[in-house]
DNA sequence: GCCCAGAATTGACCCAGATCAAGGCGGCTG
DNA sequence: CAGCCGCCTTGATCTGGGTCAATTCTGGGC
C-alpha cells in the first residue's frame, strides 16, 4: 500500500505529499474546515487541546483507509478530497453507503474496529485524532459532543434519504438525484443559486457510482448516455457533467426538492 | 411482542386506551426500557427534571403520530409496541426508513417539525418530553447527551446495514435478513441463544414489510411460501413464524452473521 | 355460527435492470 | 510512436421482481 502511495500521488502536484504521514502541521485557526467540521464550536482552549492530539495523514486517489474489521485507534475529519465508506457480502456484492467529503467526520468514539471499508476516491487529507484522548475530550467537552451529536444525526437523516433513493427510485432517479445533490454541494460553497447552468465534477468512477446508487456499472452509463441524448445533461471529458437546466434534473430526480445536503 | 403491547395497554384500565394522552403517569424508576433508553445513564437528580417535563402518549396500531413536515413539539422513547418510520415519494412510492421498538427514540432536538411519517404499527405508548425543556436537559447533562449519541451512532450503523440491504440483496435475502434480526432480539430479549427453533411474531403486515425491504407485498408474500416450501420456516397464524433452524436461516440472509441489532 | 372486510396467497405476464460480450478512447510508459 | 491498461460505452439477451387480477384465508363483530 504504501508502494502505491509512493507512485500514485505526484498527481497532486509532486512536490512534498509522498509520505503517508505528514509532518507538516497546520494551525487548527488556518484551516479550511475550522467552521465546518467536529471542531466548529471549540474555543480557543479546546482547539488547543484537539491540536495536541492531531496529525494529518495523506492517501493517494484509490488508497484504502482502513478495512472493515480493522483495528483503527484514530478518529478523523475529511480536510480535502473524498473517501467512500463501503459494505461488501462475501461474494463481491459491494455497496457504498456513504460519502465523506470536506469537513466529514470518520470513525466511532468507543469503537475500536472499523465497521466499514473506508477507501480514498480522490486524493485525500485527513485531519486524525488519536482515539483514546479524543474521547476523553468528548468526555469533557460539550462543544465536541454536541457538535458530533449534530453531524451524526445529520448522517442519520443523508442515510435515510439515501435508504429512500435504494429502495424505491429507478435507475433513472437515482442518476439524477445524485447529480442533483452535487449540483446544490457545488452551489453552496460557491454561494451561487442553484437553477444556472453548471458543471460538476464526478468525484467516483462509473463502477464507484454503481456501488453507491445500488446498480451496476452498464446500467450508470447506459442512463448517463440517455440523459445526455435527451440533453439533461452533457458531458465534459469523463467525469465533468454540464447541467443546463437544474430544475429539469430535479424534476426527473422525483423528490420534492429540499432533499438532504451531502454534508 | 404485538400481543405484549396489547396487553400491557389493556391492562392499563382497559377503559380510556382509546385517548391519544394518557392520564397515568408512571414513575421513572418503574419504567420497564429505564436501562435502555436515552436516560439510561441518568442519575437520579437528572431523572427527577426528565419526569418533570415528561408525559404518555398512546396509540392504537394503525394510527399515526405524526406526518412528515408537521410541527412536533416532543421527543419521545417508545415504552411499548413498535412505531415506523417512513418516506414517501410523490407519486405514493414508500419506504420504511426505520423501525422503532421500545427503548428507541424518535425526534431530533434542534429540529421542530417532523422528518418523516411517524406510525404506529401496533398499539404503541411513547414517553415524551417537551421538546424545549428537553433541549435546554441536553445543554446541561452530559449523561443524557451522551447516551442520545451512542443511540444515534447506532441507529446509523443500523442504517447503514440496510442500505446494503435495499441495494444489494435479492428478495429472498431480504426476507431471511429480516426474520434474522427479529430472531437475534427475541433471544436476547429472552435470554435465550440462538439456533434453537423459535417462534418469531412480525409486527408488520406484508405491506409495511414490503415498505421496509424495498419490495412489493406480492413479492414478499411469495418468498415467504418458497421458504416455507422448502421448510426453512412455518407459518402459525398469519403473523407467527416459526424457525426450526436458525442457522439455515442465517444463512439465507448472506450476512456474515453478526449483522446490526435491530435497536 | 355466519358474515364480511382486510390481509394474504397465487397465477399470468411483462419490463427495468442485470449479465455477458465486444469494442472505443484516452493517457501513460517504454 | 506503439502498445497497453483502465475506464467507459454500447449491444444482445436473460431474469428477478413488478404489475394486474383473481381467489382464498382469517379473525372479529353481530
Amino acid at each position: 500500500m504504501t508502494g502505491l502511495a509512493l507512485i500514485q500521488i505526484k498527481s497532486e502536484g509532486g512536490r512534498h505529499v509522498l509520505h503517508q504521514k505528514l509532518s507538516s502541521h497546520i494551525s487548527c485557526g488556518d484551516c479550511a474546515i475550522r467552521h465546518r467540521a467536529v471542531c466548529a464550536r471549540c474555543d480557543t482552549g479546546e482547539l488547543a487541546e484537539l491540536e495536541a492530539v492531531k496529525f494529518y495523514r495523506s492517501y493517494p486517489a484509490g488508497a484504502p483507509v482502513v478495512w472493515s474489521g480493522e483495528q483503527m485507534d484514530f478518529v478523523a475529519s475529511v480536510v480535502s478530497g473524498i473517501a467512500a465508506l463501503t459494505q461488501t457480502l462475501e461474494d463481491g456484492r459491494r455497496q457504498m453507503v456513504g460519502l465523506l467529503l470536506p469537513s466529514d467526520f470518520v470513525g466511532r468514539p468507543g469503537r475500536s474496529h472499523a465497521a466499514y471499508d473506508v477507501t480514498a476516491t480522490t486524493d485525500l487529507v485527513m485531519c486524525c485524532f488519536r482515539k483514546k484522548p479524543f474521547e476523553a475530550l468528548i468526555e469533557k467537552t460539550p462543544h465536541l459532543a454536541h457538535r458530533l451529536l449534530e453531524m451524526t444525526l445529520d448522517e442519520l437523516d443523508a442515510a435515510r434519504e439515501w435508504m429512500l433513493l435504494l429502495g424505491r427510485k429507478t435507475a433513472r432517479e437515482k442518476i439524477a438525484s445524485f447529480l442533483c445533490i452535487l449540483a446544490r454541494r457545488e452551489a453552496a460553497l460557491q454561494m451561487k443559486s442553484v437553477g444556472h447552468a453548471m458543471t460538476i465534477e464526478l468525484p467516483l468512477t462509473r463502477e464507484e457510482l454503481a456501488d453507491y446508487l445500488g446498480l451496476t456499472l452498464e446500467t450508470v452509463s447506459r442512463q448517463i448516455s440517455a440523459l445526455r441524448r435527451e440533453g439533461v445533461l452533457d458531458l465534459v471529458g469523463k467525469r465533468g457533467v454540464l447541467v443546463p437546466d437544474f430544475d429539469a434534473l430535479q424534476d426527473i430526480a422525483g423528490d420534492d426538492g429540499d432533499g438532504a445536503m451531502l454534508s
